[in-house]
DNA sequence: CTGAAAGCGCTTACAG
DNA sequence: CTGAAAGCGCTTACAG
């Protein structure tokens, strides 16, 4: 009788007092580096609609740096808002080692890796395999890459993984074929930095024949300046971007396609996990990313087979 | 003394109860159709941006429907958890606005308008103008409109805003040249529906001369329909998107720029004023479109000039 | 099963 | 100025 008033006032209990109360908060904490981000978009997307079927709200703390980044997690951590906290693509270390392992509460890394913690990633390793072998396997002899930051983990895992493929089919990474983004915005992985590397790379003497970028936003600039070259790019020149971001179907860019909605769904259910206390031992689960071919590099031969944009 | 101790220690007192003793909590609340899209990403980060220099959390609440999106409202405006909110891209009426009206804590509306409510949002109609202007001014005699889902306010006024400029200019919209994009996603501002749509304008006996996209992942579907057909894009066929997306400066497109960031800050600025009751009356802040002229219209004369591509 | 009391971890208004 | 008490709005363990 009592609910059922309530219920049809619509009452809704008071947060503060109800978590006070119940020693206990239906709120998870994601704490991210800047969020205007098609990956974080995404990722965070896959963890509200898991999150929708449940009665928990997410806090966001986002942070433009590293220094940033402490702050905000400790904020998340340290002031019981939270049930458990997400951390987004930070290499734990430091500071933020410390943090985490006196954490009260559970802590799942999203897009990154700690030996000690529950972690969801993509494996990036893997992606840099699939580039290289997609190039062996069509015959390219002179490869380069356009390389997000240098401190960025998941870009040197897909190059690393790149590398050392290439090496078991003899071919050679030549260092100066290897160009940094500079400019460090989103970490390198912008449209510009594919554009002044792409321009960097055609007017060597020695240009590369295919090129590997670390990400969708700097294949699409490296596109650009491709298109200002008289090369036509998928015979000439073949480039491999990372991300299949919606746009990639549309400029035929082949791609590494990761499972971004599932990255962030498994996240919440394993912070779920760890909250209610089921789960046990540290897990880890690395989703494997899976090579699109489509018109940039049409002329090889091999690899999974494309869309097309047939719609 | 103790003060000092308890900050060496790292002490940071629990949420719930210093909310529930204050009698306020520092906490905003953001209400969001879905997450995953450029444009609340970029206003987001306008609004962390600003955020970032206060005391205050971001509690995400974000719908996939009309109707979620009266269940989250709900749960934001009704549990305490946070001072104010903000209310994203939706048409205030019905429950909304019973919700809204009999709120407790004070709502700002981001991308929306209601004659009673705060709210900041770019305008659409000033978007459309800007657009049939430069066309007009470069001599187009039968422009098309490439339109997301016809519900969708933003599309709807910028589209009223291009024909009411047109007809000042005598030139005619035919009906059958403005295309709906009945791809549901994102409210119909995706690629693919940019891509049949001009697929379907190419393929008539008639086709337009020039295209108005209401954002730029249409165009760029858009562009990529016309990559596959003869035409030669800024000569004998001109679009204009809507959003001035990073990619839109590497395709070359002609586009509308509205200050995303200045969108989130200020959302968050007048909510704050609210919060603390400094502001008194409704405050609408409107901000302006920029048509940023690139290559896909290249052969129209007037119009702000562009930044080309020089990096 | 029902209902009144104690307590969650803070803040604040007030007595000393 | 200092310190102990009351109270924020709930939940829960417990007395009846």
């Amino acid at each position: 009788m009592v609910l059922s008033v309530a219920d049809e006032l619509g009452y809704q209990p008071h947060a503060s007092a109800r978590s006070l109360a119940r020693r206990r908060t239906d709120v998870v904490s994601a704490v991210i580096p800047m969020i205007s981000n098609y990956f974080f978009a995404e990722v965070l997307r896959g963890l509200q609609d898991r999150m929708a079927e449940t009665e928990f709200d997410l806090l966001v703390f986002s942070a433009r740096s590293l220094d940033e980044m402490a702050v905000q997690l400790d904020r998340a951590l340290h002031r019981g808002r939270s049930a458990g906290v997400l951390v987004f693509s930070v290499p734990i270390a430091g500071e933020l080692e410390t943090l985490v392992e006196k954490a009260a509460q559970p802590v799942v890394l999203v897009d990154g890796y700690h030996a000690g913690i529950d972690s969801i990633s993509s494996d990036n390793r893997k992606g840099g395999i699939l580039a290289a072998e997609h190039f062996a396997q069509g015959g390219i002899r002179r490869p380069a890459v356009l390389m997000a930051n240098r401190e960025s983990v998941p870009a040197s895992d897909r190059l690393a993984g790149f590398e050392a493929r290439l090496r078991t089919h003899g071919i050679p990474l030549e260092p100066s074929l290897i160009v940094e983004n500079r400019n460090p915005l989103n970490d390198g992985y912008n449209e510009q930095g594919g554009y002044t590397g792409m321009k960097a790379l055609l007017s060597r003497s020695d240009p590369p024949d295919a090129v590997f970028a670390t990400s969708d936003a700097q294949a699409v600039g490296a596109l650009e300046a491709l298109k200002e070259s008289s090369r036509s790019v998928g015979v000439d020149m073949h480039l491999i971007g990372y991300d299949d971001l919606p746009i990639a179907r549309y400029v035929g860019l082949t791609t590494l396609r990761q499972p971004m909605n599932d990255i962030g769904g498994r996240a919440f259910e394993l912070l779920m996990d760890r909250m209610t206390g089921t789960a046990n031992g540290t897990v880890h689960t690395v989703f494997s990313p899976t090579l699109i071919q489509r018109q940039s590099t049409r002329a090889l031969a091999e690899g999974t087979v494309g869309e097309g944009i047939a719609l």
